[in-house]
RNA sequence: GGGGGCGUGGUGAAGUCUGGAGUUCACGCCGGCCUGUCAAGCCGGAGGUCGCGGGUUCAAAUCCCGUCGCUCCCGCCA
């Protein structure tokens, strides 16, 4: 490359541009400029050159005029995509007919005095240009250029804004930001723990935490009143499009008010982050609904509310029914329900395909109605139904010619369960252009699993709204616990705390966790609360499933810097990875040996080997 | 742990069902031409372990088995 004359000025001051590139526009007409960042694309006319200049304010078109010789030809010519520039030029109105109407600086042009190659770039492993959709292995491997891209940054700056309004919103409601330990002792949340060993303590571990849970309460018995973090939470099980190992959420607690004032803050918080992010909602409060009635109506905690189609018990019509799939249900304690899917204008084999998929998630069959142009109902049950009968489920589902009905017979639960997911097989809209906030409230203290078992459907430090209820009856008590949920996905949940010492206790004797078992596993906390505890509550929500569902994208990973695959890795670094048998050796740990014995085996295929 | 989808020059796709020469398209890359383009254009060229391993076959990108990677889902995330 040609040897430039240094400019001592910008040597001096190390800046290397005054101006973005996607901000010029013609009230700079005129203005000397710096300008610096990426070839995105070129024209190479031979002659004159364009390129256009990205930066991270946008693009802007440069032009190399052969006649300024802004650099030897040999360097103008030898531009590459991505090569990093800096340009020197004036701002100046493009020429008639020439203006690009697609691009926010198209009436402007820097024609450049000077053009300095900072840098610069092999050809790139995938074009930049968003034309096409990346193998997102390849795109984790290169992140760093992925970044690049309009989609990308985009998403981090749209993060960035959310962030930051939650960070305003909860400033100006006077609450704290305080931080918490990452290495902390395991605690009692359900999900599997990240486990980190001890050095200094050979065989034992610090676990990540699943959430700040434990340390918020300690500061709220510690007095802080009102605190929050934009906490990095650890939760080790397997992936989903929105659920990475680690994740990030609007962590926050106050003492001395209740559920109505938290989810009085989350709201504020939501309406501020969707208007910095350039959506609108109406004024009207959050829609609320208890767990039961979204149970009931939607067959799911987190209903999709962007659609109606509601769930609706058709029982009452079947009391006497010759049919014998849904008599002996009935008799059994169960339910008949349905949905009107609405025109789905479904064939055949699409139809019998909705009865194989309630089949794969558990229910023992599916029946399918078509309303007839006469009202009637084409189904293959039709049959065993008598007029009164297909009358009621006509009515009780507000049936049109045309729609097509789905009705399950089982247990409750598995009908419910079925439902939702069939309504949100037929009902769920693409996009969501639309942003429908629901508050799910009353949620139980327990789960009924399949077999009847009890499982804490939130942690043990989740208040009950009576406590006799749940000593008494433990499988329908409430909890004062609280999920906010956007068009079906659960964006985060609190919970009013526990702030006796006695009603913990009572508590966990319930839960089936022993008094030594919990003076194990969290005395100091138990003993924490023994010290004038205030009454708190608190939320916490997901950072990156909220801005995922503001910018439209699928997945969370698009709204994560770094994410990992579903398999828990990082393309990028090579993470997780083998480690030296030193570093185990100092913490006092050993990889099983059948675990030695596969990388051996590994090791005997593949010419590439780990240091172990 | 289980089910589905995908894997083809650097990128994206078609080809796979129904086996017959690494074939095609777009982008990128290299060389040449080109002074107002904006996905610049025109001409020429290079570039491949069809993810990997095994099997069936005269013959495999294509069929079968296994495996790895990415992804969506069930379980899991009380």
């Amino acid at each position: 490359m040609a040897q430039e004359p240094m400019n001592t000025d910008l040597m001096k001051s190390g800046l290397l541009k005054t101006t973005g590139a996607g901000v010029l526009r013609e009230h700079d007409l005129g203005a000397e400029v710096q300008l610096a960042g990426w070839v995105a694309r070129r024209r190479d006319h031979g002659g004159v050159i364009f390129i256009d200049l990205r930066d991270s304010t946008g693009f802007v078109q440069v032009v190399l005029n052969p006649e300024e010789a802004p650099a030897p030809e040999d360097v103008l010519h030898g531009l590459r995509i991505e090569y990093c520039v800096q340009v020197m030029g004036t701002v100046r109105q493009r020429p008639e007919g020439t203006v690009n109407p697609d691009l926010p600086t198209g009436a402007v042009e820097v024609v450049a005095q000077r053009l300095r190659v900072l840098s610069t770039s092999e050809p790139l492993p995938f074009p930049l240009d968003g034309r096409t959709d990346i193998d997102e292995g390849l795109r984790l491997q290169y992140r760093y250029l992925d970044m690049r891209r309009d989609r990308v940054s985009r998403n981090l700056r749209a993060r960035s804004k959310a962030i930051r309004a939650m960070r305003n919103v909860m400033d100006e409601q006077g609450f704290l930001e305080v931080e918490t330990p990452t290495l902390i002792a395991s605690t009692p949340e359900g999900a599997r723990d990240m486990l980190v060993p001890s050095r200094l303590r050979q065989g034992q571990f610090y676990a990540l935490p699943q959430s700040p849970q434990l340390f918020k309460q300690l500061l709220m018995i510690g007095g802080v009143e009102r605190y929050y973090q934009i906490a990095r939470c650890y939760r080790d099980e397997d992936f989903r499009a929105d659920r990475q190992v680690e994740f990030t959420q609007l962590d926050f607690e106050g003492a001395f008010w209740g559920q109505e004032e938290v989810l009085a803050t989350i709201e504020l918080v939501a309406r501020r982050v969707v208007a910095d992010l350039g959506h609108s909602i109406g004024p009207d409060p959050f829609v609320r609904m208890t767990y039961a009635e979204a149970m009931e109506s939607y067959g799911s905690d987190k209903p999709d509310v962007r659609f109606d189609m509601k769930i609706v018990d058709l029982s009452e019509a079947f009391t006497d029914t010759d049919f014998k799939a849904f008599a002996g249900v009935l008799a059994d304690g169960g339910s008949v329900r349905g949905i009107n899917g609405g025109q789905l204008g479904l064939a055949r084999a699409g139809l019998d395909a909705l009865v194989s998929e309630a089949q794969d998630v558990g229910a023992k069959g599916l029946v399918w109605m078509v309303v007839e142009d006469d009202g009637s109902l084409r189904s293959p049950v039709a049959k065993f139904l008598s007029d009164t009968e297909q009358a009621d489920i006509a009515s009780g589902l507000s049936a049109t010619p045309g729609d097509t009905l789905l009705i399950v017979a089982d247990h409750t639960n598995t009908v419910l369960d079925v439902l939702g997911r069939m309504r949100l097989h037929v009902g769920q809209p693409d996009g969501h252009d639309e942003l429908a906030f629901v508050f799910v409230v009353d949620f139980p203290v327990f789960e009924v699993g399949e077999d009847g078992a009890l499982s804490p459907a939130h942690h043990p430090f989740t208040a009950p709204a009576d406590l006799d209820a749940l000593v008494h009856a433990p499988e329908t008590a409430v909890s004062k616990a609280y999920d906010l949920v956007l068009n079906g996905s659960e964006l985060g949940s609190g919970s009013v705390r526990i702030h006796d010492a006695a009603m913990q206790a009572k508590v966990f004797e319930v839960m089936g966790i022993s008094d030594e078992d919990a003076e194990g596993r969290f005395g100091w906390f138990l003993e924490a609360l023994r010290y004038g505890t205030p009454p708190h509550a608190g939320f916490a929500l997901g950072v990156a499933r909220f801005v995922s569902i503001l910018q439209g994208e699928p997945n969370i990973r698009e709204v994560i810097p770094f994410p990992k695959t579903q398999t828990g890795a990082d393309p990028l670094t090579g993470s997780p990875s083998r480690v030296k048998k030193d570093q185990l050796e100092e913490l006092g740990i050993c990889v099983a040996p059948d675990v030695v014995a596969a990388w051996a085996e590994e090791a005997d295929s593949d010419p590439p080997t780990t240091d172990t």
